[in-house]
DNA sequence: CTTTTTGCAAATGATTTGCATTAAC
DNA sequence: GTTAATGCAAATCATTTGCAAAAAG
């Protein structure tokens, strides 16, 4: 019986998917465990060389990336890699398509009043909410095949 | 009398301030309120320099920051200019200040079930949603003083 | 041993800046 | 006339890529 550690979730999701345990990525999921707080790749980056002399920053990305898809962390931001100016000024959020970035208008009536006090509380003035919806759109997920 | 042109908004809110209004200002904003569709600082100025030959990127850039102070479009995506990632993996949301790009947790219940039905409707799968906040936090609003 | 992962250096792409010129007011 | 706004060229910043060397399985 194997002892849940801290590296469990990133360890089996490896060797499920038959890739390599490396120190890199171990060093990187644990800090991420470890600090509460959101970070860039930079900030990772910073923390990491301490523990890990010599990693690099594409190797930071590459991780990142790859703790992504496996579910263990977030990313925040940018979900493509440029912004976009939205001329409709009536409440209404978006969907991102996380492959290719296309972004759409979403009307759905969402109560935001609990998060927008919220903020309030937190001490942001003038806030506004809008809701993110992260998928895979209809072409992203039709593999090399024109609208069928 | 004035009649009210698709440019009052704009013209309006530039005299208020005392700012200039320019061709330039005057093709972006209607070229905003006429598309439908979000659209990419690039995407802008292909468009605009049809119709005003010779507007150049960083103009394009101004403009669409003018316009969004004014509140007659908004901005989507990276709020900070950089990717952070969170290892919060339990549902919550964020808030960002506009000014300084400070993300911070916000533990607010959003029933976001109708946008995610919304979004699998409009052809989405996977959909994950998280609410963004915005707004300005309580030491950028403090102006040049440290936490009184 | 074989194949993936790494580190390095260089490339890319979006956005911003400095500055002289032009155009609003 | 004054001062703000523009266009240009160059700078900056985060992120990505190509490739040979190192390391995991």
């Amino acid at each position: 019986m194997p002892s849940a550690t801290i590296d469990s979730p990133l360890v089996d999701a490896l060797r499920a998917r038959g890739q390599r345990v490396t120190p890199q990525r171990l060093v990187i999921h644990r800090l991420l465990r470890e600090q509460n707080r959101h970070m860039s790749a930079d900030e990772v980056l910073d923390e990491v060389v301490e523990r890990l002399p010599g990693v690099s920053l594409p190797t930071v990305y590459a991780t990142l990336e790859l703790l992504e898809q496996l579910g263990l962390v977030r990313r925040l931001g940018p979900t493509g890699g440029r912004v976009l100016f939205d001329s409709r000024l009536d409440p209404h959020h978006h969907v991102v398509c996380s492959q290719c970035g296309r972004v759409e208008d979403l009307d759905a009536a969402v109560e935001t009043a609990p998060a927008l006090t919220a903020a309030r509380r937190a001490g942001f003035a003038d806030a506004r909410a809008g809701l993110i919806v992260t998928g895979v759109c209809r072409t992203c997920r039709c593999p090399r095949r024109s609208y069928t």
